[in-house]
DNA sequence: CCAAAGATCGTG
DNA sequence: ACGATCTTTGGG
């Protein structure tokens, strides 16, 4: 099996399973595969200080800022010497709905499809920071003094065969030919795909 | 040192 | 189509 199968599974893998951040807990529906030092798109396709994570183990948090505005995370799929992992793109808030509206912006509850729709809303509804980079997603829950876990955790994996939809990546310029962007086919939770303005235009 | 690009999002 | 906002990266 080579490197680009194994992220590709691991990515289709996360589908449906729940992530829970400081409190909001939510089952993704949307991933992107990032094929580390064999894919062009990937940050870790130039291997510097940043990127660094993504060359350690695996199920750990990589987060970036992006735009100086947003964060996005990543679970790194390894092997080490790849650096290969998924982006999170889109969710479905399955509680904390309260605490997800509030670090959104207090947004109205019929419109909670898009509390974590695209990577950035995704990373602020879970409350994922700079200060998250490295969690371990698979460790033991940690509690606080009060009993409340804190922290980021990835739930059980999911046991169903859900349709899954796959297309290009978002928002990539570069390998933009490969459809290594997986969503849940149908779920109203998925983001709207928009294209880099820098990716080469087909035909 | 400096400039430029970027795995985005909301608004117009 | 554009602006917000900042880190990382690479070139001089």
């Amino acid at each position: 099996m080579s490197h680009r199968a194994d992220v590709v599974r691991r990515a289709r893998a996360l589908l449906g399973r729940t992530i829970s951040g400081h409190g909001v807990t939510v089952r993704i529906t949307e991933v992107e595969a990032y094929g580390g030092c064999e894919d062009p798109a990937s940050h870790a396709y130039t291997r510097t200080p940043r990127s660094e994570i993504m060359y350690g183990p695996e199920y750990r948090l990589y987060v970036y800022r992006s735009y100086g505005i947003h964060f996005c995370a990543n679970v790194v799929t390894g092997p080490t010497e790849i650096g290969a992992a998924v982006l999170l793109r889109a969710g479905e808030v399955t509680s904390g709905h309260e605490l997800a509206r509030f670090r959104r912006g207090e947004t109205p509850p019929e419109r909670d499809v898009q509390l974590a729709r695209g990577p950035g809303n995704l990373a602020q509804a879970l409350g994922i920071t700079l200060a998250d980079l490295g969690t371990d997603l698979l460790a033991d829950h940690e509690q606080g003094d009060d009993g409340e876990f804190t922290g980021v955790r990835l739930g059980p994996e999911c046991r169903g065969r859900p349709r899954i939809a796959s297309g290009p990546r978002v928002g990539v310029s570069k390998a933009a030919d490969v459809p290594w962007r997986f969503w849940l086919d149908g779920d109203p939770t998925v983001s709207a795909y928009r294209r880099s303005p820098r990716a080469p235009t087909p035909g």
